[in-house]
DNA sequence: GTCCTGACGG
DNA sequence: CCGTCTGGAC
């Protein structure tokens, strides 16, 4: 039989489409529940616009680089690790690490958990936290092989309950690893895009949101669920380029007439917290 | 000083 | 909700 044609675009821009992904659930029940922000197509059009004149940092990462060789088990073990060391890392520093690790051969749950943990973490460094991770990678190896038969968690639950593992990379995991979208992933520039976008909100309230989950359930009340996998590349990269944390490019930008926060000095909830001062001047 | 595609314990 | 975990880049 004849599979679905799959056509070979450039490779930098995947967010574009996603055409591997199947699993477009037919309960859309929840998303006529709350009205689309106004202007929301033209918005995304935009902001692809911005990402293929612009390139980002999140574009020059090929994530199944050497791991499509793989069987489907270790290749879904492989994309686990990879998020799992992603957290608070550039992307390139990411994709080193998880390359020394397949070269060693160490991207499978067997192999990893008979590791030494020390080799691990020289491997891994200089990821974020790569003393933590380290030790989450050996235990997240071990339940994979004595409960998972050297598989990962298929679900969403049940990924959330490996050491290490939140909401942000399990739904990356169920989209990049088993082809299913169970909702949003939602990392730091989504959250702070969306609330900049005024897109989401908290509750019964007209306030953002407070963390990347509210932000999640908030976005999947209204987004369709054909945008829900390629809203992930398409905010991170504008994030990364021109909706930055810091002094976001609102000149460069092209949807600033649609958004509420341009040339507005906010304070994300992002940076919110970590911009706050350490300590206070008393007189 | 702040960011980096977060998660966890207090 | 808050601090903490890592260290390099800017």
């Amino acid at each position: 039989m004849i599979a679905k044609e799959v056509k070979i675009e450039s490779p930098d821009k995947k967010f574009l489409r996603h055409p591997e992904i199947e699993d477009f659930a037919s309960d859309n029940v929840y998303s006529q529940s709350i009205q689309p922000p106004a202007n929301w197509e033209s918005i995304m059009e935009g902001i692809r616009s911005m990402r293929l004149s612009e390139h980002a940092p999140v574009d020059s990462i090929d994530p199944d680089e050497g791991v499509t060789s793989l069987q489907p088990k270790e290749r879904r073990f492989a994309v686990l690790v990879g998020s799992l060391l992603s957290s608070q890392t550039k992307g390139h520093v990411t994709h080193e690490a998880n390359q020394r690790l397949l070269e060693n051969g160490l991207l499978s749950a067997d192999t990893m958990d008979r590791a030494d943990e020390a080799t691990i973490k020289s491997l891994i460094y200089p990821v974020g936290f790569y003393t933590r991770k380290a030790q989450h990678l050996k235990q997240v190896a071990k339940v994979c092989v004595s409960k998972y038969d050297g598989d990962i968690p298929s679900t969403v639950d049940d990924l959330l309950l490996l050491p290490g593992v939140g909401p942000k990379i399990a739904h990356l995991v169920m989209i990049m690893a088993w082809n299913k979208v169970e909702g949003i992933c939602v990392d730091t520039h989504v959250h702070r895009v969306s609330n900049r976008l005024g897109w989401v909100s908290r509750p019964g309230s007209k306030q953002g949101t407070r963390s990347p989950e509210e932000t999640r359930v908030s976005l999947q009340q209204w987004l369709p669920r054909e945008e829900w996998v390629s809203i992930n590349l398409l905010l991170v990269g504008f994030g990364q380029t021109i909706c930055t944390p810091l002094r976001p490019r609102c000149a460069k930008c092209t949807i600033r007439e649609f958004c509420p926060s341009a040339f507005k000095e906010i304070s994300t909830p992002a940076s919110t917290s970590k911009t706050r001062r350490p300590k206070k001047e008393l007189g």
